[in-house]
RNA sequence: GCCCGGGUGGUGGAAUGGCAGACACGACGGUCUUAGAAGCCGUUACCGUAAGGUGUGCAGGUUCAAGUCCUGUCCCGGGCACCA
């Protein structure tokens, strides 16, 4: 039923199609498996307290358009939403009033919803998840305890940022230049007891695995980087001291090892002390104090200028038993391969710039195209070339230097080749409260080792431990059928002020009797409960980072309901993965590979069928400002899309923004451009709607309209059809400009032309095309199709342009037959009269002829 | 420093190596109107009255033909940054 009317009131039409979507459960997934199926999603939203962001509708609505148009042409659609909850906002603001996060986070739930129902979204709202509901976060705990029992989570001490003042930890987004972000107190780095995951594990899937996914190619560069393989060897350099044993370097340039001129290790490296000379002793250890106290940040901050020391010590060059020093220095990182590295200042522009530095000396063992020549090479020279001054080496190529090189060592037992990741394991807690609780108990050794018979299936290999003040405690899994371990309430939300989260002060929560066998617990000070399942612990404090709920919820989606599991296995098997994800770019990195680390985890445990979540990604671009300025709150050019839907309509929103440029591309908000679009859809209803509000009375059953306009139509047909499929949303948009725009001209027009206009336009500007629809008789939602098909015999034409150059310049336009031959062409040419001009008293050397579209002459 | 992406009218942008500027915005003129708004019809890259010439950051090159391919260079945006 549509509304009654006459002219084009958006604000009428819009909130009219919305209930009745909602009531006619319009956008509803059936888990039919008979049908052939499409799963598009969208990056799903931190629900802020701002509010929607123009920047969020941009990339919904282009998913909206391809889910609906795919629902129209057949296939089962799944289009979810919900809402990733945790985070750092909602603590703050918890933490400023004493109100519990949650209540916060549903207010902005609720304005978020409001907002995108506005849009007129064909979201299924009742797949909407949210990672801080328990009944979700259950699995996010259950997904964990997977990784664990793998081997794949572990505990060790790692530096956070720690603020004395605020007696907090803070993320690195809350550090201001060394100060923190609230109140601008001195921070400092600190080492605290973490949750780590071991993703490196995955390294070389995470690595291999892209070649399989369409992607953005400069998204699979930046993972390509981040995870960042080299290829190279691990060779042993025997010390001078021969009591200290060897020093084991990486290099992956072997083929430079006759112009290794000294050593350096990492300030950290376990050997400092061992290779520091008495006579050293001082110097050395103030250089590691002051290494010490530089943050991460600052060490690659000074990367200008280099510093080290001598340790005193020397080590012996495998192949030519030259004696090198052995120095320290923070240009060396102890994360990266093994710490230490042989350095051939000749060929590699750091340890060149050192070697200037402390005038170390510099042999050239590269072959460069200047040193070739006789003339002086300029060093550092790191390109390929032959080997020179390398002994029974010289004259061969780099790259097979490099392979005789490592195997010869290899063959000595001095070395091997190897591999080495930039990618380090993954940094899985947070300090906070805000965030799923780890479903982990602490235990003593002697009561691990009791329910390790029991929960075997559940352990690791090796047991989780920490030590603290002489005492280790063990890392024991709740059983899964306990979960989830919820949030206790708190009277506090501020940290606890020792660096742990403000759940360590919940001691009723904490300090535990827990039976290993059920995951039942009560807390400490009450009698332990009979049984000898019942054991003493106290819980993990730790929450895990917001990256978590992020990393598998496109699974819910498929199944959000189920308590027995992640999702119904046949349902996975489905629904399968996102056909196409559409998210920001600022997500290359970090939650793509996190999601793709735990989809392989998952893989491997046999919960999903396939080894990669997303098949096809797309990122939307930027909108910036009306100043091309990125929106922000201080510089006042924010666009807010309530006032637009309130301006203008939705319809009209979602379709400018789509109108503005290629989705991928950065592009300014131009609030006079938004006119045009709104323009074309108030055509759009004159071309369908009289001025009595009825049909418009040139659209008729069997009207005799112009066959230009039946031409255009299946040309209008083809072109939408493949721009929405290729995500070219502004072009699909124009095309249909120009045909709403011939429309216009015609005096008569077929009621089928009409309603396949409004079919094409539906996925843009649904609350428009639905009323249309209805009011040009239809009973059933546009969104049922059948999507229009363009017949390829309508697109023939009899006659068509043919673009004449003299020279490769344009100088005229002839109309000739389709299957016109050159010399026709030429000939036709020449009776032009403006053509001829340009041939007159001219030789013609050659003539280019393309079909159909065009010939050039060339003359003299 | 390294790796990507991009520079096209007054503006957003369009263009399988084949008419540069589609489609819009804005501007100007016309029509309708008492007047306006809306709609409709034109014009709108630059120089030139015109014929014509010149034009896709800049300089070269390949080609019958280059915004598109190649080389160099400048500018803007993004990512990485002592990873041996």
């Amino acid at each position: 039923m549509a509304t009654h009317c006459k002219e084009y009131e958006f604000s009428q039409i819009e909130p009219h199609w919305q209930s009745f979507w909602e009531s006619d459960h319009t956008f509803r997934a059936p888990n039919d498996t008979s049908k052939p199926k499409f799963y598009a999603l969208d990056m799903f939203p931190y629900p802020s307290g701002a509010g929607l962001h123009i920047g969020h509708p941009e990339g919904y609505t282009a998913t909206d358009i391809i889910s609906r148009a795919k629902h129209a042409q057949g296939l089962n659609v799944l289009h979810p939403m919900g809402w990733d909850a945790f985070g750092l906002p909602a603590e703050q603001h918890a933490v400023k009033t004493g109100t519990h996060p949650a209540s916060n986070t549903q207010n902005n739930i609720s304005n978020f919803k409001r907002q995108l129902k506005a849009l007129g979204f064909s979201y299924d709202w009742e797949r909407e998840i949210d990672t801080t509901d328990p009944r979700y976060y259950r699995w996010t705990q259950w997904i964990f305890l997977q990784l664990f029992k793998r081997g794949l989570a572990y505990v060790d001490e790692r530096p956070v940022w720690w603020c004395p003042e605020l007696r907090t930890v803070l993320a690195n987004e809350e550090v201001v230049d060394g100060t923190s972000e609230v109140g601008h107190y001195p921070v400092e780095r600190r080492n605290l007891r973490q949750w780590v995951l071991r993703i490196t594990a995955y390294a070389e899937r995470l690595l291999a695995d892209l070649k399989d996914v369409d992607w953005p190619d400069s998204t699979k560069r930046m993972q390509e980087a981040w995870i960042g393989r080299s290829e190279g060897a691990e060779l042993l350099f025997e010390l001078e001291n021969k009591s200290l044993g060897d020093l084991k370097v990486f290099t992956t340039r072997p083929d430079t090892l006759f112009g290794a001129t000294y050593m350096v290790i990492a300030p950290e490296h376990p050997m400092v002390a061992a290779l520091t000379t008495p006579e050293q002793r001082d110097a050395v250890e103030a250089y590691r104090k002051k290494a010490a106290a530089k943050s991460d940040l600052e060490r690659t901050d000074l990367a200008k200028e280099k510093s080290g020391v001598f340790s005193g010590s020397y080590a012996i060059n495998p192949v030519n038993g030259t004696r090198l020093p052995i120095w320290i220095a923070d240009y060396v990182l102890m994360g990266y391969g093994t710490g230490a590295i042989m350095a051939v200042p000749a060929h590699d522009d750091r340890d060149y710039e050192f070697a200037v530095q402390y005038q170390l000396p510099i042999i050239q063992v590269i072959e460069s195209p200047a040193s070739a020549e006789g003339a002086s090479p300029k060093l550092p020279y790191t390109g390929e070339g032959k080997l020179i001054h390398s002994g029974p080496f010289t004259g061969l190529d780099w790259r097979e230097a490099k392979k005789r090189i490592t195997a010869d060592l290899t063959a000595q037992s001095r070395g091997k080749a190897t591999v080495n990741y930039k990618l380090r394991d993954w940094l899985f807690s947070r300090q906070r409260y805000w965030g799923e609780p780890f479903p982990i108990v602490w235990v003593s050794e002697a009561d691990y080792l009791k329910a390790l018979v029991a929960r075997k299936s559940d352990m690791p290999e090796q047991p989780v431990t920490y030590t603290n003040q002489g005492v280790t405690h063990f890392a024991l899994p709740l059983p899964e059928v306990s979960l989830p371990l919820t949030l206790p309430d708190v009277q506090s939300y501020l940290p606890s002020g020792t660096g742990e989260s403000p759940l360590a002060n919940v001691t009723e929560w904490l300090q535990i009797w827990i039976n290993f066998e059920t995951g039942q617990a009560v807390p400490a000070s009450q009698p332990k409960p009979e049984g000898a399942a019942w054991i003493r612990g106290h819980r993990e404090t730790n929450t895990m980072p917001q990256w978590a709920g992020s990393c598998w919820y496109y699974l819910r989606f498929i199944d959000p309901k189920n308590e027995r599991a992640v999702a119904d296995p046949k349902l996975l098997q489905y629904w399968g993965v996102p056909d196409l994800y559409v998210g920001g770019a600022e997500h290359a990195v970090l939650h793509l590979l996190y999601a793709r680390f735990w989809h392989k985890v998952l893989f491997d445990a046999g919960v999903v069928p396939q080894s990669e979540p997303f098949k096809k990604l797309f990122h939307q671009g930027i909108i910036l400002g009306e100043d091309g300025e990125k929106m922000s709150k201080s510089r006042g050019n924010v666009v807010n899309p309530d006032a637009i839907i309130a301006s203008h309509g939705a319809d009209t929103l979602r379709l400018y923004l789509m109108f503005l440029g290629p989705l991928e591309a950065m592009k300014p908000w131009n609030p006079r451009g938004i006119e045009g679009v709104h323009r074309f859809l108030q055509k759009v209803w004159r071309e369908c709607i009289g001025e009595d509000g009825g049909v418009n009375p040139k659209i008729s059953e069997n009207a005799q309209e112009p066959a230009e306009l039946t031409k255009l139509l299946h040309e209008t047909i083809k072109k939408v059809t493949e721009d929405i499929d290729a995500l070219r949303f502004n072009t699909a948009i124009s095309q249909m400009m120009i045909f709403a725009n011939t429309l216009q001209k015609a005096s008569a027009v077929k009621r089928t032309t009409a309603l396949a206009l409004i079919q094409l336009l539906a996925p843009f500007a649904p609350h428009l095309a639905e009323e249309l629809w209805a009011r040009l008789g239809n009973q059933a939602s546009v969104l049922f199709g059948p999507w229009p098909k363009y017949d390829a015999s309508k697109l023939v034409a009899t006659e068509i342009k043919l673009v004449v150059q003299v020279n490769g310049k344009h100088r005229g336009e002839l109309m000739v037959a389709v299957g016109t031959t050159q010399d026709q062409a030429v000939a036709a040419a020449n009776e032009n009269a403006k053509i001829a001009a340009f041939l007159a008293g001219k030789t013609v050397k050659r003539v280019v002829f393309v079909p159909g579209k065009i010939l050039n002459i060339v003359v003299e």
